[in-house]
Order: structure tokens, then C-alpha cells, then sequence
DNA sequence: TTTCTTGTGTAACCCTTGTTACTGTAACCG
DNA sequence: CGGTTACAGTAACAAGGGTTACACAAGAAA
């Protein structure tokens, strides 16, 4: 664990922090599509990210859901530093997106580390920042875009997400994420082929301009 | 200044931190309308709020722009504080929604009082997590309401905010602030006096269900 | 092979929102 | 007082995207 915590970390953080951290992290593998925060979950444990890729969603009470971002190596979800922070149920749901390793921190160690490490505290603001502007993006996505741009923009997200030009995805499972409905997604999907963007078979889209 | 302060802060604040505040920081009076914070500014100062209120905008290239929130006695800018600490760019504007008072600290003092008080720590992390949760309700909005329910939304939030069932804004204003056109907004305004939630007057519109 | 399931393509239709254009009217100003 | 300007009401139309319905194809299963 510490090779790969090093591997992950080492810029950010000061070395005896990191072997604080490969003390008393809990290490965990989640799988592609397993859930790792569901929304009105206590949060307990603060997640750094070692490898792999989680997708932060947003659900509303009618079951509707949207895609507010990725999270990659190095980062970590400040929605759930701050549902830590203030004790308050998830607003978010975690899924992964590919194999994933996790290192779960207990919130106690948190509020020491903050005192104790500027190099910690740093990470928690820069974190924060980081996450508010993701949120900006988002919201000038819906709020400034048309679905296809949306559309070929996520699917250059899920692309860049995956190392891979090939999205391996159902239109549903697109429309889930957009928030829109599948009709809509194969429609505008036919229209971004035929623009020569991208290319349809079944189960998979391959992304050209990346 | 001193009572001020300590009428809207000694809650959240320490004594000892107050008093620091109270030395270093400089007031500030802003009319309604009056621009405090620009897309693009270097922030150089964090804001406090002692009185009134500010509106929080996202703007895009293209000169659209969509309200994100208000804030309100008590109450910081989170992107200020998070472009502060990071030496980046403004990404919204805050306007004056009223007459309002605030207090600017300078950074320096920031990343001090972030080691020295707890009350500091704590204030910041629970500025954070407002925000984000501010964000999320803004995305939900966008994402899930019509533009009647945001209209609503909008005149509730407008009528709390100014202490005021009479929300004083021309059809226009309304338009920018949610980003739509004002034959939308007079279109639904009109409906929603039919529905009975509000009267409409030349330059104002009474909000009767609050 | 046939059958079943899942994913995709597409047409037709509707609703919400955006656009253009024109009218009326309150307030202000010379 | 008439003229000007800003604001509001409304009709007619366009566009984007959501909905329903159905056909068809690729794989999986039998």
C-alpha cells in the first residue's frame, strides 16, 4: 500500500503524513458500477483515491439523476470531506467506474491531521477548490449547452476517464447520466456519426475527436 | 465596527479572533447593484458579511448569465475564499442585493488564523460545505425544475432575502438572473397571477404565498 | 436452428421554452 | 401639454427535446 500511496501522493503530501496515513488507511477495491457512497449515507470514512476512476452523481426524489463529475488519482470527494467535516448525510452518490482502489481515512485522524500537517490542509482547500469549480462547469454545462454538446463532451470525459477512445456504453446508461431519455440519446448520437465525430456499433462508441 | 461584528459573529468566532479581525479588517459599504467581486479579479481580500445581502452570479463567454445563490449575514463566498487561498481568478460576480456592509480581511491573515483558531477552521470547512450544498440545490434547480417552479423559487428566495413580500424587479432583471427572456418571465408571471400566488404591478410583483 | 432478450433506429406527436413582432400604458421630461 | 422612454401583455411561430410506439438486429440461450 505505501508504494502505491507514495506513487499517488508524494507531491502533495510530506513524508511523514503519508506514513500516517498507510497506518491507519483502510485499504479498499471496489469493482466497475459498485457503489461506494449512496446518498443519505452517514459518512464515516474519508476516501483518498489511488487508482482507477469514481463517478459523482446527483439524485433528485422523483428518481431522476445526473452526472455532476469524474474523480481521478489523487483526488478525493470534498462533498464527503464536508459530510465528515459537519456530520451530515451524503448529498451524493459514489459509483465506480473502473477498478478502483480506495484508502479510507476515520474522520477523527481528519481534524488532527489539520492542525498538524499544513501539507494536509493544503490538500483539504485545494480539494475544495477543486470540487466548486467542477461544480461551476457543471452547471454552466446544463445551463449554457445544448444536449449534443453535452453529449460529445461526455463522451470526451468518459473517453479521457477510461484511457480508451472506445466507450463500452448502452445509450440508456448515457441517458441516465444526462439526464435526458435514451430516444433522445440514439437520436443525437446518429446525428454526431453522420458529422463524423464518432463511431456506433452496438454496446460501444468510438470517440474521434478527442 | 467591533459591535457589529460581534452581533453577526459571536457565534461562530472566538473572542481573541474577533478583536483580530476587528484591527485588520476593512469595512466596506456597497449599494444595491454595486459590483463587489468581478469574473477574472484577483481576489486579494476575503469578505466577511456584517449586513444586507449579495447576489452570486455565473457568467459565460457569451455573456449569458444565471444567479448561483444568495448570501446573507454571516455568510462568505466560498469561490472568493477558495480563489484567495489558491491566487486564481474569480470565476463568479457578486453584486449587492441591498445595502450592504462587509468586512474585507487581508490573505495573509487567512492561512495564520487557519493554525492559530479552531473557530477559524471551522468557519471556513462549514463555509465550504454551505456552498456546496448551494451548488448542489442551484444544480438540482436547473436540472430538475420547469421554469415555472424556478420562477417561484426565485420569488421566495428574492422576497426572504429583502425582507419583503414586494419583490421590486422588472421583468427583465428576472429574465438575466435566470437566464431566459422576458416574454418567458411575463408569460409565466402572468400565469402564476391566475394561479393566485402573486399580484403583479408595473415594477413589482407581491409574493403571496411565502 | 429457433427463440428470447437486449440494444438500436426512426417516425409521429406534444410540450416547454425561445424568438419576433407589435400593442398598450405608466412614468418622466422638456 | 405632447413626446419619449421603459416596461408589460400577447399572439404567432420555431426549435429543442421528451414520449410513445414499433420495427429490426445482434447475441445469448435453448
Amino acid at each position: 500500500m505505501l508504494a502505491k500511496l507514495e506513487e499517488a501522493y508524494h507531491f502533495i503530501f510530506e513524508k511523514a503524513l503519508i506514513k500516517e496515513i498507510s497506518e491507519v488507511g483502510i485499504l479498499k477495491h471496489v469493482e466497475p458500477g459498485e457503489k461506494i457512497i449512496e446518498i443519505g449515507d452517514y459518512v464515516k470514512m474519508m476516501p483518498l483515491l489511488l487508482e482507477g476512476a469514481v463517478k459523482i452523481m446527483r439524485d433528485d426524489k422523483d428518481g431522476d439523476e445526473l452526472l455532476l463529475y469524474f474523480l481521478e488519482r489523487g483526488d478525493t470527494c470534498a462533498m464527503t470531506l464536508s459530510c465528515c467535516m459537519g456530520q451530515t448525510r451524503s448529498e451524493i452518490r459514489a459509483v465506480a467506474e473502473r477498478d478502483t482502489t480506495i484508502i479510507m481515512i476515520p474522520i477523527e485522524k481528519m481534524e488532527e491531521w489539520t492542525s498538524k500537517y499544513k501539507s494536509w490542509r493544503n490538500y483539504v482547500f485545494e480539494s475544495y477548490h477543486a470540487r466548486l469549480t467542477e461544480m461551476l462547469d457543471t452547471i454552466d454545462t446544463i445551463a449554457f449547452m445544448n444536449m449534443d454538446e453535452r453529449l460529445m463532451r461526455y463522451l470526451k470525459d468518459k473517453a479521457k476517464i477510461n484511457q480508451h477512445e472506445i466507450v463500452n456504453n448502452t445509450h440508456q446508461q448515457i441517458a441516465y447520466d444526462l439526464h435526458t431519455s435514451r430516444v433522445v440519446i440514439s437520436r443525437l448520437l446518429k446525428k454526431l456519426e453522420l458529422e463524423g465525430k464518432i463511431k456506433l456499433q452496438r454496446n460501444s462508441i468510438e470517440v474521434l475527436q478527442l
